[in-house]
DNA sequence: CCCGCTTGTGAACATCGTGTGACGATTTGC
DNA sequence: GCAAATCGTCACACGATGTTCACAAGCGGG
């Protein structure tokens, strides 16, 4: 069997996507071994994972209030009574992760803990990797129940993203988006006030490089717009620059909200021209790249 | 610590109950080594485990086929495509539970292997009883709906749904949902108002990946809203997402009523606009952009 | 002010997704 | 072992969706 690898830290994707609510992981260790636990901190900050040492043993209540994902407990911490602690615990919180990490032990000791709730049982001295690991194993499994991927509805002017509807709503009546449209809305929105090139729209949307000359990202962001427009017709959203992509920015076009929807990240000199622009121009949505 | 005590065979419940599925566990062993089966098997028996033992690498579209709940594998067994197998196992069975039972083994196979989706490693030689236990930690963690005692009736529209009847009623009286049926309008309405993707409900219901060109779903789809149709006319529950999956809500037909199952969260405009559609057309279930 | 390039627009076209009925395979109950 | 129920697949039809065109309009740089 041909096993070879290196443990390299290939970090997982940390917490930056749009759908990832998904690394939010709350840790916690209580040992008392400094060293292990140092290396292990050291690497749970660079997973982006949160984390807090115990040294002491805990009351089972205080654990509770700190809404842990998973917690890596060596039972020697806890002396004669770490039974009756493990099984409190596993009672108070069935969703709770425990990873045993302790000294060695006998099978019958490993087997009581597992048995009392205990989700893996890891004997010391091990590899802080291989804790990970199993604390990501354990978490895998906890997380499915609570897939209950807390989409907040991205707001912007009038109009209010579902994610977890696949729509967006104005004054609570749907746009009618269709799956590409509403991929692209949200792309937009979540990279509010920025301005995503062609290329890189087409990329996160279609999976694969725009061909030269594919003009599928217009289409779409005419849809788009026209839906946009016919729902909310006092307001722009998807804004053009010459040359390089869109940006979605929410901007009425009554004067008297102008510095509602402006976001505090866009330089002064943006309003100023583009009011103007807007209040003069028809075609407002052009904007030319001395705009910026 | 002192932590001394004798592995006893206190067995769990068997599986006796009408209603107990609870412990109506199938478990598969992929092992060589005779003595570890025999022991093993030994034990699953008095468990009263469904268990099956295989010795040569089977397929990964095979175990599916098993509906296991556990598998332990010993991965000398497979080979050099022992990863790999691995791997296509994981994706194609998210819900299977894995215990790796093997020889000596270095941190980065042991991490490999739990990153891939294996959700135990345990080191030959080892206690057959402990291997039990950490099978049973492993289901038990993979199993989510069972835990709950939560017979809260689900209701919506006219539609009442009983888990622990494995049924919905109308006014009373029974739909006749065959189990599939049932699981079905049980997920979509725990998860009312949201959009389900196909493969999501397929995944959570089968218990594996969807395959492309499945219509399963669409099929129990249309066979539940038939039942549907039937008992509650004057109802739509349904609603087709095109190109992402299903909705469930409970949306009358009649405009008197039409506050009593909006949610809240979704403004008036539309029931409005979708009462309005529901009234005058009969295909009201395939939801057209300017339908939603 | 003109020319080349980029973008907006509408429609035609091809493709894909879904509803539907029927059929064979499998399981369940007697 | 048989009969009924249940499950999953298939083929077909139809419509929604995505893609590609050609042309018009707008922008930027001489």
């Amino acid at each position: 069997m041909p096993m070879t690898e290196s443990i390299t830290a290939r970090d997982e994707a940390a917490p930056s996507g749009p759908g990832g609510a998904s690394s939010a992981l709350r840790i916690a260790v209580l040992d008392r071994d400094s060293g292990f636990i140092q290396v292990l901190s050291k690497r749970l900050d660079r997973l982006g994972w949160e984390h807090r040492v115990l040294a002491s043993p805990v009351p089972a209540d205080t654990v509770v209030s700190m809404r842990l994902s998973a917690l890596v407990v060596d039972l020697a911490v806890l002396g004669p009574q770490a039974w009756e602690w493990l099984e409190r615990l596993c009672g108070a919180l069935p969703d709770l992760g425990i990873v045993v990490c302790t000294g060695p032990s006998t099978v019958a000791q490993r087997v009581r803990g597992l048995r009392l709730g205990a989700d893996d049982w890891i004997t010391k001295p091990c590899h802080p990797e291989e804790v990970i690991a199993r604390v990501q194993s354990v978490v895998r499994r906890r997380r499915r129940p609570s897939g209950r991927t807390e989409t907040k509805p991205l707001m912007a002017g009038e109009v209010e993203i579902l994610s977890d509807r696949f729509q967006a709503f104005v004054g609570g009546s749907s746009l009618d988006l269709t799956r590409r449209e509403f991929e692209l809305i949200e792309l937009l929105a979540a990279a509010e006030g920025r301005v995503l090139e062609r290329e890189e729209i087409y990329s996160r949307l279609w999976g694969y490089t725009m061909v030269r000359g594919d003009r599928s990202v217009d289409v779409f962001v005419r849809k788009l717009r026209q839906k946009l427009e016919k729902a909310s017709p006092r307001w722009r959203y998807i804004h053009t620059h010459f040359g390089i992509g869109y940006r979605f920015a929410a901007e009425s076009l009554d004067v008297d909200s102008v510095e509602v929807e402006v976001p505090a990240s866009v330089p002064a000199a943006w309003d100023a021209r583009d009011q103007g622009k807007l209040a003069r121009s028809h075609e407002d949505r052009q904007l030319t790249p001395d705009a910026l």
